[in-house]
DNA sequence: ACAATATCGTTAAGCTGCTTTACCTTATTC
DNA sequence: GAATAAGGTAAAGCAGCTTAACGATATTGT
């Protein structure tokens, strides 16, 4: 027979099963013109350039919790590619905000879409679920979060 | 007021949330010994060498999706480090079967014992929903997770 | 039987995205 | 005005992957 502990068991395989899914969508390269590709990386620092006020490289660095050495780094390589630039800021002389370019916002544009489509494709599959069902999973994420909150604080 | 493809939208936020929280919890070292830590694909070449019966470079390749080359440099570097060794098949010779020494054991138990953890946390939490809602959750994972095959497929 | 092909494995060279360390320049604080 | 903090960059190195080329052994077709 099939206990609940078992079912649980199982359900959580699944979920991470789809999380490994969902990190594999995540490496995909993200296509923007014909012949020209990003990276996820590349992708996810011209978003937050993109979205927020008067990016820095320091900005990014906290954002995305890496060395803001290789925030520098990821943004130079962005500016070579001619997917951004940074212009010194008019109250200060040390901080160097950063813009994206015409190219910048296709790459931006390029890679919202693509998310969308995922989106699309996921509303799509959920829709013949009942507004109940839905509503449950949505309170075992929020249980689900909490608990891995706490897990990645013990271990750091 | 909030339509049901708002809850949707949500609900797939939250899962995406979960999806890279989890992807960050995987990506921490595992201790092995005092002083001794193993990244996480080592531990998963040691997990799939462990469970598996005369298993291959090329098994692990294909298991893991990624070249025969990559799969061979950390075959290799395991070996130099102690956890596993190879031997020629008994009969074929241009195939070496893979095992696990004595210190592979140590980190098979270490990493079972490390995702135990995780596994108890979560089935604790989940302890609180009915069966009626986990099975829910179970039947719409499997739905997420067809429509991510297809995608990425798709992509491919 | 044996030549062509396929399979298993390794090595060399290179890439991406990160780290640490060190350092420069500009602001802030005492 | 000296010490410290904050923003940014550069050099060197690491993990884990890729492709390309190769050697050795097995399998297949004729």
């Amino acid at each position: 027979m099939e206990t609940k502990e078992d079912l649980i068991k199982h359900t959580i395989q699944q979920l991470l099963r789809v999380a490994k899914k969902y990190a594999r969508t995540e490496a995909l390269p993200i296509p923007v013109d014909a012949g020209l590709e990003i990276s996820t990386a590349e992708a996810h620092t011209i978003q937050a350039v993109g979205e927020g006020d008067q990016v820095r490289v320091i900005d990014l660095a906290k954002k995305f919790g890496i060395s803001k050495s290789a925030a520098s780094q990821m943004v130079s390589k962005l500016i070579n590619k001619g997917f951004m630039e940074k212009k010194q800021s008019t109250e200060n002389s040390k901080e160097y905000p950063l813009s994206l370019t015409e190219l910048g916002w296709r790459g931006f544009r390029a890679h919202e879409k693509f998310h969308g489509k995922d989106m699309e494709y996921l509303i799509k599959s959920l829709d013949s679920f009942s507004l109940s069902q839905i509503s449950t999973i949505s309170v075992l994420l929020e249980a689900l979060g909490s608990v891995m909150d706490e897990r990645l604080l013990k271990k750091e």
